[in-house]
DNA sequence: CTCTTGACCCGAA
DNA sequence: CTTCGGGCCAAGA
């Protein structure tokens, strides 16, 4: 295995739990890992450690709902057909409704963090 | 070793 | 509505 930093490590556990029919958002997973802005890390390691790792990659989408890939891509297609084939249900647009099927693993509460230290004007 | 890139998110203008 | 920039991480050239 190779060693990767606790973050990572974090990431990868995180996506493994990840139940089935329920997607993830990639600030979400950037958030559970300790690193709310790490969200770019985040993709990058599931880019290149869904292999090796064997994770469910399918689960992750970005913000919007929507699959990071063109559609005309053949992983756009198969992302998608994974998770219809977990009932994850797509709109017309191509869209998941986070409202169902987004992976809620605390309440809304602990989202908005009251402390928020950076951005300085 | 340094530098670039990559499947992004969020906030501001 | 669109566009821009800042921020984090790891892997590859």
């Amino acid at each position: 295995m190779a060693e990767i930093s606790e973050f990572s490590r974090k990431v990868i556990e995180w996506i493994r739990k990840i139940p089935k029919g329920k997607v993830v958002t990639y600030g979400q997973i950037a958030k559970l890992a300790g690193e709310p802005h790490a969200s770019r890390g985040v993709a990058w390691i599931l880019h290149s450690s869904s292999k090796a790792y064997r994770l469910p990659w399918h689960r992750v989408v970005n913000a919007k709902g929507e699959i990071s890939f063109p559609v005309h891509s053949s992983f756009h297609r198969k992302q998608k057909k994974l998770l219809e084939n977990e009932n994850v249900e797509f709109s017309l647009d191509g869209k998941i409704n986070l409202k169902k099927f987004q992976w809620q693993k605390f309440p809304k509460s602990v989202q908005k963090n009251p402390k928020k230290p950076q951005m300085f004007k």
